[in-house]
DNA sequence: AAGACGAAAGTGGTTGA
DNA sequence: TCAACAACTTTCGTCTT
């Protein structure tokens, strides 16, 4: 069998216009933005081998690896209605009766209640807004495992299993460090920002759920790579952003804000320029809290520009 | 024509009595 | 609960290159 890893239409919309991201490694389709392929395919066991002939031989490697990502976590092997055996021939009498018990059992333990429904349901939306913004697999394991501890809680009556869901995803997404904003979450569900970060600061307080104190810093990557800038203008916006944050001027300002005005000081000094238009395309903030925190930021740094 | 500028009015969230 | 407040947005006329 011929092997093609070369992926060159969209799987969902059959697009052929993708997109190749170097820096997070991955691609994309530039119309409806699936996931289509990442760098890093980590196949490995989720074991590690700690003394000979001991862990590979105790634990093998049946199936696939037991994930969040499935309602029953993936052990989930399908016992068949069929009396016969693996190869077709007829399961004798003696071993019936016991075939009968371990299919009431897998009825019984499968998905069943409306807990069980509503978390394959969920676990199914995460998999999907994870691919629409090509979020790694981490995001969707770490939100799936939230989701679970809020289904637990009994967190979800009252609330829309789409909002946990999406408030689920941005809690992993600060913890991971993954650099998107509620606004992206908002464009990605049926969801307006405002919901989604009142559920969860709801979430995250009913479950007691710590998330880094957030950081201008985390975004650069991203909107460097977004505006095509090099890692010179890059290396001197995190020291902008650096110098901002020790002289506190970061403080009750929006962290897109602070990055955009960086960005657009830092392309001025290296001469990779970037109009305000662009970067506050790409920030999501406007030109005006660009030329007021640029400005600001270029005061109180002592940096002089010549524009 | 494109980009930058800044005034003025409007919006939504936080704070403190 | 309400008003004051800071940050940010929208809009728009003007200036600069």
């Amino acid at each position: 069998m011929g092997v093609d890893t070369t992926i060159v239409k969209c799987l969902e919309c059959n697009s052929r216009n993708l997109f190749y991201d170097e820096n997070r490694g991955e691609r994309h389709c530039q119309d409806c933005g699936l996931l289509l392929e990442e760098r890093i395919v980590d196949q490995s066991p989720e074991w590690r081998e700690f003394n000979e002939g001991g862990e590979s031989t105790n634990r093998s490697r049946v199936g696939a690896p037991s994930t969040n990502l499935l309602h029953d976590k993936g052990l989930s092997t399908q016992i068949d209605w069929q009396n016969r055996d693996y190869a077709g021939a007829a399961i004798n009498s003696k071993n019936r009766s016991q075939m009968y018990r371990m299919r009431k059992w897998q009825m019984r333990s499968r998905v069943k209640g409306s807990q069980e429904r509503n978390l394959s349901v969920a676990l199914v939306q995460i998999g999907l807004v994870c691919s629409k913004m090509g979020l790694p697999k981490t995001i969707n394991e770490r939100a799936a495992d939230i989701y679970r501890r809020a289904l637990k809680a009994g967190l979800i009556r009252g609330r829309s299993i789409e909002g946990t869901v999406a408030a689920s995803l941005f809690i992993a997404n600060q913890q991971l460090s993954t650099a998107r904003t509620v606004d992206d979450f908002a464009k990605f569900t049926k969801l307006t920002s405002k919901e989604i970060s009142r559920t969860y600061r709801d979430l995250k307080r009913k479950l007691s759920i710590k998330t880094p104190v957030p950081t201008p810093m985390v975004y650069v990557a991203r909107f460097v790579s977004d505006l095509g800038l090099n890692s010179e203008t890059e290396r001197r916006t995190r020291e902008i952003i650096k110098k901002a944050e020790d002289y506190e001027l970061t403080h009750g300002k929006s962290p897109s804000g602070i990055v955009a005005a960086a960005l657009y000081i830092a392309g001025q000094e290296t001469g990779q320029v970037r109009t305000q238009r662009e970067i506050a395309e790409v920030t999501n903030v406007t030109e005006v809290t660009i030329r007021n925190r640029y400005k600001q930021l270029a005061n109180n740094l002592g940096i002089k520009l010549e524009i």
